[in-house]
DNA sequence: GCCCATCTGTGCGATATGTCAACAACGGTT
DNA sequence: AACCGTTGTTGACATATCGCACAGATGGGC
């Protein structure tokens, strides 16, 4: 089978992307917004805003339009297919309540990490973070893990992007970031101190199915109260490489 | 402007048809399955995966197709034009936190109630609940509330539909359910006892913006200790028509 | 009110897409 | 091995769609 050009569905494609369009900066967009925003012809982009209404995904009041919950089936569609967040959650939820604070499990989609679940135990973080929240792969601790288990060309790949300075902490330098990966690759997880957020660390282990790949990543997010680092692995890091591996066990 | 079926896009709607396809008993699909289940021919069918796959929405390992993490921004995107949760969250944190017991705002679409923010604190519920996640309206508090303010019509329409009994105590005749919502609608607050899940009650008052429209729900969860349901409402009501105030001023 | 800039809606030709039918490949059954 | 039903793929043709260009609509500034 070859995938010819003749198999693409160009309206499909076009579609999708004027979704993308919608942002929290741009809730509601009228006709050449989307348009601009989408990079498409007007015409085409008020035919793909008009189908999205007439199958219920948008609301269109003569002007503007808006996204619909119903997008949002699009979504949980994906989470529901995902075996592992039911899996992780109720063991996510104990590991929490027993070392007291936020963790969360994240795969890797680009250059981003997607939260899938969460246990939230207190607010650490000055944005909520919840299932299908996102957050940049360079400068999380789950992130690292889940670059450091990627071919070294991707990693360097995805480190070719901007990779801007979160705090006066966040290492920006690609090179940087792949010496640190070496790192994070030999010892088994990642620490973050206050990279991503000021008052912010973390500490992430991959999550590893039966065949051993690396398929998603587990922290455990804490306030920094400036206790070295390694105390802090000291303490969170044995309770993570249990939850590994008892997860490597379910996770075909 | 008046919507014509020329301004209609069949492979935007059929594509997003094949994406909803894609189910927790259905994580993976071939071409025929998905065909299927969407109703459509296969060919077609395999153009909207191919197309999914390409603008990597899609894994395909030549066999058969599953979804990828990419299929979260769309829901994320809508969730993100959402002005709701970001508003609530933190302020749904703090109630939280005061009564001990875990609070959500969801809002209505069609026949579901869609969790838009959740400050979880403690586990009643078997099934784990997060933002997105869908419940049926008839037999969930935040559901009675808002059916209890959509035109009767409406209500009527939806409770048309199979109401399966969740539990022994579920309501499942649609004129004991619309007796139900006139009183809710008097009293400003709708109680589940048990109708969802045996050893769960709730409680939830609509969500009103500037305006006095009805745009979503606020709910407390609690297990169910036999203790009669006024007290429940003593205990919880007077905070949560605190938040709907302050929620009222500042929802445009 | 007038002008200007921008937007929405629409006709049109070129092109892409949907549907149907046919066909080859595959796996299971007898 | 021949048979069967199913699946993935391809070709052909009718039809839908794209993107352009233009006309009418809208709104802001003066």
């Amino acid at each position: 089978m070859t995938i010819t050009e003749r198999d693409i569905m160009g309206g499909l494609a076009k579609g999708l992307a004027v979704i993308e369009t919608f942002t929290a900066d741009r809730p509601r967009q009228s006709i050449a917004e989307a348009a601009a925003a989408a990079g498409m012809d007007r015409a085409t982009t008020r035919r793909c805003l008009l189908t999205l209404a007439h199958q219920g995904y948008a609301d269109y009041d003569g002007k503007f339009f808006t996204l619909t919950p119903r997008v949002l089936r699009l979504g949980t569609a994906c989470l529901a297919t995902m075996p592992l967040p039911q899996m992780v959650q109720p063991w996510l939820d104990a590991l929490s309540e027993e070392l007291g604070e936020s963790s969360s499990v994240s795969i890797l989609d680009g250059a981003e990490i997607v939260y899938v679940a969460r246990a939230a135990q207190r607010k650490v973080m000055s944005i909520a973070l919840m299932p299908g929240s996102r957050l940049p792969a360079y400068c999380t601790s789950m992130g690292r893990v889940m670059l450091a288990a990627l071919p070294e060309v991707q990693a360097r790949d995805i480190l070719a992007a901007e990779l801007p300075a979160r705090t006066s902490h966040t290492l920006t330098d690609a090179g940087a970031i792949l010496q640190e990966l070496a790192r994070v690759r030999a010892q088994g997880y990642a620490v973050i101190d206050q990279e991503v957020e000021l008052g912010l660390r973390s500490i992430a282990v991959p999550v590893l199915n039966a065949r051993g790949k690396v398929v998603a990543a587990l922290n455990f997010g804490l306030p920094a109260r400036g206790e070295p680092l390694q105390s802090v692995v000291d303490h969170y890091l044995p309770a993570m490489l249990r939850g590994q591996t008892e997860l490597r066990r379910v996770l075909r």
